[in-house]
DNA sequence: TTGTACGCGTTATCAT
DNA sequence: ATGATAACGCGTACAA
């Protein structure tokens, strides 16, 4: 590849000479309008780019932001995805390079956080599921000056700033929705104490009697089509009745719709259904699926932004972002 | 962060007899064990890292690997977290850094490309959807010396190594193992030449008679939900009888057999189907959909792979990828 | 209008 | 057993 030496020393000039000409920052000096061609023509013939390593050297800044994601258990939710294009976005806007690791045990989330400092990096974005034995490291990472946010439902440790999401707000979202189509007797997978309040909320908000016999226990972690499933068979078997239920992810309602399709049950006319993270399958669903999107293209943009802001040395809080119900026919 | 330096002036040492210990590689000499000690404490202590872009700029290599992805169609399949997770292991394996960037519209294409050479990267991989308008890019790219591999079905310039896949073979298994499972009336829908010679191959090989009321025409570029339902609808609306239907996306496959659904008839027992891609909603479609797989995350590492033996300058050639049956329900 | 000198952090080579 | 020096490519302060 070829350097401003090479440049230079094709048109005999100096390399500083070079230098000013193609940066464009000429400071107080003129040059003349021979050489600027000269130089210009001699760089393009050349095919000369400037060399990203030479000006982080120098600069101090490699414009690299990291992007770690944990990306277990989310398959087929579109999240990831979604997650990295609004990452990318903001970086390539920024003229960023996004530096991309995924992870799933600990052991590789910390063979990652070996290699994320300034020397490598200027700023780093986590995101995921979170573990508890992930804080250290963050705190670590944080401690030694590099530029942290991370993606998680909530802050995971006071001094890092996070992209949050209010899972309660989330699914009291999602159950006043299926109340203001009709439903009375909503049904409910648990999963996740937040979501849990919510409904519970939803539910109260509207002077609808809470029954603990409509809200099926999902095995931790699980929040597969499976957990729908065994959800509406445990309500039909012990004749618990419900009009309507909020599940906990996208494949739990599709798991809960087919069980229900199965037993003959309609959706909406029978169940109103209504699931979380709007993933792309929503669409083509048998009924098409409402869902409350948990909006991690604005997560991922706002995390970037928010790194890059702490990169340039600016003050930033934690924020987070809002859930957004994408009402479709299984709740019509 | 500290530097090399930081700990030589804190032990009053060279600079480079720091590097010695910290590098491990101390040539032909011997260091006392306790400057080793020392410098290995003050280095721990002081949280030294190795500056990336320096040793960069000193060996020319930047130890980053870029991956452009056009991402464009491609929701809810699963092939771009199949893809970055093939790329991505392979890459954290041989200590590259992976630069991820998306694009959609050819001008944020040529827009990457300019920022992709020697200068930036040490090689390239380039995937997603081909438009005839990238070779140009791609050519200059391949012949400004930067080591580039493609992710096509073929291989799109001659002297750029591509991970392909053969569409025809893929949709040759598809439809032959609808045959294998007893259906004789096969339909399909037709996108993608390639998957329709396959489809025709089949037939042929089991002695099947073609029947063109069976093909689909489905519109350009649309693989979506949308044309399997349309493509059930005209089969029906034109009595055209058919116990087998080979879709060319799983999203058609899933559209295909709601629309069956809705009309009356069960799947698999009066018609068997059979998708492409193996998306993770295969699993819990209303019955569980066959589907053969594009091996994305096989394409991915074998394209990382590819790109590294550019990078050690060994010799590569254009290799591709086997297609994978994956038999669920829909197709007992 | 153009050139010189220096430094960013690291490592390889050669010297002491 | 340790140190000095040069070099990678670039930008900038300063000199000519």
């Amino acid at each position: 590849l070829a350097s401003l030496r090479d440049i230079a020393e094709k048109l005999n000039v100096s390399v500083s000479l070079v230098s000013k000409v193609l940066s464009g920052r000429l400071g107080t000096t003129g040059v003349s309008d021979e050489a600027v061609a000269n130089i210009r023509r001699v760089a393009e013939q050349l095919g000369y780019r400037k060399n990203a390593s030479a000006v982080a050297l120098l600069s101090g800044r490699h414009n690299i932001i990291g992007v770690f994601i944990h990306r277990l258990g989310m398959a087929g939710s579109g999240i990831i995805e979604e997650l990295l294009e609004g990452v990318s976005a903001v970086a390539l806007q920024h003229h960023q390079r996004l530096q991309l690791n995924f992870f799933i045990t600990n052991e590789e989330f910390f063979a990652l956080c070996h290699g994320a400092n300034r020397g490598t990096m200027d700023g780093l974005v986590v995101g995921g599921v979170y573990h508890a034995e992930l804080e250290e490291h963050l705190r670590a990472i944080h401690g030694a000056g590099l530029p942290l946010v991370t993606l998680y439902d909530t802050p995971v440790a006071q001094p890092i700033p996070n992209v949050g999401f209010d899972q309660t707000a989330a699914s009291r979202l999602a159950t006043e929705h299926l109340i203001s189509r009709g439903a009375r007797k909503l049904a409910h997978i648990r999963n996740m104490d937040g979501r849990y309040e919510g409904y519970r909320q939803a539910l109260a908000a509207a002077g609808l009697r809470y029954d603990a016999a409509r809200v099926f226990q999902a095995r931790e972690h699980d929040y597969s089509h499976v957990m729908g499933e065994e959800a509406v068979r445990k309500f039909l078997k012990n004749g618990v009745a419900f009009d309507g239920l909020v599940a906990q992810s996208d494949q739990e309602a599709v798991g809960a719709m087919n069980e229900l399709f199965r037993r003959g049950f309609r959706v909406p006319e029978d169940v109103r259904l209504i699931g979380i993270d709007n993933a792309p399958y929503c669409e083509f669903a048998r009924v098409p699926l409402s869902s409350v999107s948990q909006d991690f293209l604005a997560r991922g943009a706002a995390s970037m932004r928010l790194v890059l802001d702490l990169v340039e040395g600016r003050d930033v809080r934690s924020t987070h972002v809002q859930p957004i119900l994408f009402p479709r026919d299984s709740s019509r």
